[in-house]
DNA sequence: CGCCAGATTGACT
DNA sequence: GTCAATCTGGCGG
């Protein structure tokens, strides 16, 4: 299947994250496929938007400002987060790629995150690009097509989208951009003491 | 350059 | 429930 055009990222950040539910993210990694369903999602926005690394004025955001369909790496707390730049033109932002449901290559991801448990092979921002291998050498690479081992594939069939607040941002917009697949098991477990009380 | 917060995780009481 | 390992990028000096 072909990979999403660059046109699917050219929405506003909240959009684009619900509508990359139930998409296939897909990796070439040492000659083989792996890949997963996109189950859980967060919108980001520009200045406006505290919790957003465009609301600095680093080269991140120059990345979040520039052309949408680029892959995003962000390190945090020793690991990779795995974001896609998504906005209208001349606009800010991105979606950060939360969750996955392993499909192809499982037991290669496995073998990245070192553990059997098919629910915690990428089931969180840093699980997840642990099992798919990606770091920094695909940031700024376009997801669009598939020169770089790594795209985002369209994949027929609909998903119950739920939505509630951003998880682990200390300081979040009154809006729930967070977006995931209703009462799948590949979600992120959200600890308890940070209340993501749909809102 | 050094300092340190942070879109996390997993190990431990 | 609590805690800290881990490391990049923003920011101050």
């Amino acid at each position: 299947m072909e990979p999403l055009p660059r046109s699917f990222y050219e929405k506003e950040p909240d959009e684009v994250a619900e509508k990359l539910l139930g998409k296939l993210l897909v990796r070439l990694y040492e000659g083989r496929r792996l890949s997963g369903i996109i189950v859980e999602t967060e919108a980001y926005y520009g200045e406006l938007d505290p919790a957003s690394r465009a609301s600095r004025r680093g080269g991140l955001a120059k990345i979040m400002r520039g052309e949408a369909g680029m892959a995003l790496v962000y390190g945090i707390h020793g690991r990779w987060l795995f974001n896609v730049v998504a906005h209208k033109s001349k606009g800010i932002g991105g979606v950060l790629i939360r969750a996955l449901k392993p499909m192809d290559g499982l037991e290669v991801m496995m073998n990245l995150r070192g553990t059997r448990n098919v629910e915690l092979i990428a089931s969180g921002p840093g699980r997840l690009t642990q099992a798919m291998a990606i770091n920094k050498w695909v940031h700024g690479k376009p997801v669009y097509i598939r020169a770089h081992g790594l795209w985002i594939e369209d994949m027929k069939g609909d998903v119950k989208v739920a939505r509630s607040r951003r998880v682990g941002v200390t300081e979040d917009l009154p809006i729930p951009l967070r977006f995931y697949v209703e009462g799948c098991p590949y979600v992120s477990k959200v600890r308890s003491s940070r209340g993501v009380h749909p809102s």
